[in-house]
DNA sequence: CGCATTTGATGATCTATATCATTGTTTTTC
DNA sequence: GAAAAACAATGATATAGATCATCAAATGCG
């Protein structure tokens, strides 16, 4: 049962006409995921685009010794691996794996081609997106080169609240479920060390709660720690 | 004076007509560059795009510190910088700098922009540009989190090689003119570190020369060495 | 050409973060 | 609700790479 709002919503389809968005969404699949299922590995054939309905998931890329860097966190709304991949029919860069219970929206990469074949204004959607995808990638690998593990889990948190922060009593909630190790995925870190800044910044009154809550206290000062954005 | 020969070499342009490939040539502005000259700065309103006619630049960003990495060195035929900000009519997210004597060509984006607008098939070249650019952002990120500095570095040559080697009597030698430094920064390391890797490929037979001729003695080890592409 | 500047090589130390190890605390599962 | 599994906290130690410090070699410049 597709969900039309979900189009709309997006800003990648905002230039679509009514039918257009129609048609997508009479094409579109919806797929519930299960925590840890991978929605497609590296170098599986990207014949799909996919965009998080409810859920997370992250975009992951595994060295061979095992160590693996998560690239982003994907909230609701978000489309995902539309990239090289998809539009040039290549395997996919790198997985996407659920982070818990959810579910995406799969649309055909024809219907999608399709679509844009008929729309040039969408053909723009689609290069302002990777433009941006572009300049976030070249921010983390900046990152990840220059900043000192602090500074990229502080813009990692900064990233988050931003992007899915709750305003709550006490501060505003990061409403994704995190274990240290996600974390420390995406920092390029170890589960220790994030641990170990963690718990420094609840020393520091930056953060609290834990685990499945984090809240996040100080956002000024976080964000004040982070050179750039980061994720 | 415009060398529509380089519009013709650069897969970018490969779909256009003869007409409009003539008409960004007419626009085409030909720059000569000195060495450490920036071609633009971060922030810099993003009018123009960028193509290396002769000589090397490379794409950098710095942090508030003043350590800075290399994102890109890029070769003669290469785009650089129609990221982003000239579509979105954005600042540039870093800086071009040369790295010696050179030639650029710069185009308006509004004449490119209504080339595009005239040739459907022309976006779907930069999405595919972009989606590639995107991709390569996203391995050198990895290779950040990931790779040791050894791996770094020999991915860093293996990938020079590739985009500018010339086969030479005693190997394959790198046609850009290199100090440790630059490798450096391409590599996310210091100077030192880079320089003692570099004795260490050299006492291996993996390379010889040494700063501005660097001589590939031993590719298949080194891409043996280098867990993926990288840069 | 000879001097000044940049670049390269390499030693000695320092430090951020990884690794290894343990124990306690949640969360899941049956 | 008890047992199992996953996760978190934190100490002790190891290490890759940074930093500091020279000196030598190459390159550019007047």
């Amino acid at each position: 049962m597709p969900q039309p709002s979900n189009f709309n919503s997006l800003p990648l389809f905002a230039c679509l006409s009514e039918a257009d968005r129609r048609e997508l969404a009479t094409h579109a699949i919806e797929v519930p995921i299960q925590k840890g299922q991978f929605i497609f590995r590296e170098g599986d054939a990207a014949d799909w685009f996919h965009i998080v309905k409810h859920g997370n998931v992250k975009c992951v890329k595994s060295s061979p010794e095992g160590r693996e860097v998560t690239l982003k966190v994907l909230m609701p709304g978000d489309l995902f691996c539309c990239e090289a991949s998809a539009f040039a029919g290549e395997g996919h860069p790198g997985c996407a794996q659920s982070m818990g219970e959810g579910t995406i929206i799969k649309i055909h990469r024809k219907v999608m081609l399709d679509v844009i074949q008929r729309n040039p204004e969408a053909a723009v959607s689609i290069i302002n997106y990777l433009s941006l995808r572009l300049r976030e990638a070249q921010d983390s690998a900046k990152a990840f080169a220059l900043d000192r593990a602090e500074q990229r889990v502080a813009a990692i948190l900064v990233n988050l609240t931003q992007r899915s922060g709750i305003q709550e009593s006490n501060g505003i909630r990061i409403d994704v479920k995190l274990t240290h190790q996600d974390l420390a995925d995406m920092a390029g870190l170890t589960k220790e060390t994030t641990s170990r800044l963690l718990s420094r910044f609840k020393k520091d009154h930056l953060i609290s709660g834990t685990g499945k809550k984090l809240v996040i206290q100080d956002l000024p000062r976080l964000q004040h720690m982070a050179p750039h954005a980061f994720l």
